[in-house]
DNA sequence: CTGGGGAAGGGGCCC
DNA sequence: TGGGCCCCTTCCCCA
């Protein structure tokens, strides 16, 4: 999911404070990719990953181009201020240090209509997106309908295979860019295409079921859905979750005034896909 | 149909 | 450079 729109850091600010945690407001993103076709379901991932089909990732791998970063006030669906919220801890805006999706600056969504393989500067997403096509060769547009076998056990091994043979630098491209060999995903740095590249190889097994994640994390998230473990705790209710994000979105259930708005009938909800929901069901025809 | 919970994927940042 | 953790998002299922 490109979330590279989201400016995350403003300024440093490691910790999180949960009680500013309903109190967030946030982008609401109508975008296309809600839409688009995704991976494989999680039974397919009960086994390793042999034999595994991945789908064409057609989508521009450069962030920027995501729908994400049209100007919020194209959309119907606008940022919410919560400050009313009953469930605010401190009523002071954006306390969370910039961690939330909140719209980027104007300025921002200015930069990041720039190709970042060639800086060409475009007017709109459309047009970056349809620019930064043309960076795409057609080798790697390739669907990977055939991925070899790759054993957990040597996932390092695959790795290592993958990011050698793959680091390439585009004929267009001004600076070096690392593709990965299974999609047509590309990076700028190595770390970042072999932490992707731990999406194919699914190198972290469940112990109990089997299951493969691509991070150790994600692993330990999944083995609290076997021990039953739910560190975190709702501090308005007694509910505990196993996932913090899950959390945050019960938090929503508490507010009054939920922080994803419908721009056309001001109908606010606790999550982003029911708010896709209600746009889908006709409320917004034009859109 | 709607709202909510559970589970999971994945990129970014910090150490 | 890699691990750990952050966050957001999505899908599925159920009430």
């Amino acid at each position: 999911m490109p979330r590279s729109f989201l400016v995350k850091k403003y300024f440093s600010n490691k910790k999180p404070n949960y009680g500013e945690l309903e109190c967030q407001s946030v982008v609401l993103p109508r975008h296309p990719l809600a839409e688009l076709p995704t991976q494989a379901n999680g039974s397919a991932l009960t086994c390793y990953p042999t034999g595994l089909l991945y789908g064409v990732d057609s989508f521009p791998a450069a962030a920027p181009a995501s729908p994400g970063t049209m100007s919020p006030s194209s959309s119907p669906l606008g940022p919410l201020d919560l400050s009313s919220s009953p469930f605010s801890s401190s009523g002071e805006e954006d306390e969370d240090g910039g961690r939330t999706s909140d719209p980027p600056s104007p300025d921002a969504l200015h930069r990041a209509y720039h190709c970042t393989h060639c800086g060409k500067r475009c007017g709109s997403p459309a047009a970056l997106s349809h620019h930064l096509l043309s960076h795409r060769g057609a080798g790697e547009t390739q669907a990977l309908l055939s991925l070899p076998s790759i054993q957990t056990a040597s996932a390092t091994a695959a790795i290592a295979a993958a990011t050698t043979a793959t680091a390439t630098s585009p004929s267009s491209s001004p600076r070096a860019s690392f593709n990965c060999k299974h999609c047509p995903k590309e990076y700028a740095s190595l770390g970042a295409l072999k932490m992707h590249i731990r999406s194919h190889t699914l190198p972290c097994v469940c112990p109990t079921c089997g299951k493969a994640f691509s991070r150790p994390w994600l692993l330990r998230g999944h083995i609290r859905t076997h021990t039953g473990e739910r560190p975190f705790s709702c501090q308005h209710c007694s509910r505990a979750f196993a996932d913090r994000s899950n959390l945050r979105a019960h938090l929503q259930t508490h507010s009054e005034v939920k922080k994803y708005m419908c721009g056309c009938c001001s109908r606010t909800f606790s999550r982003m896909s029911l708010l896709h929901k209600h746009a889908a069901s006709g409320c917004c025809p034009a859109q």
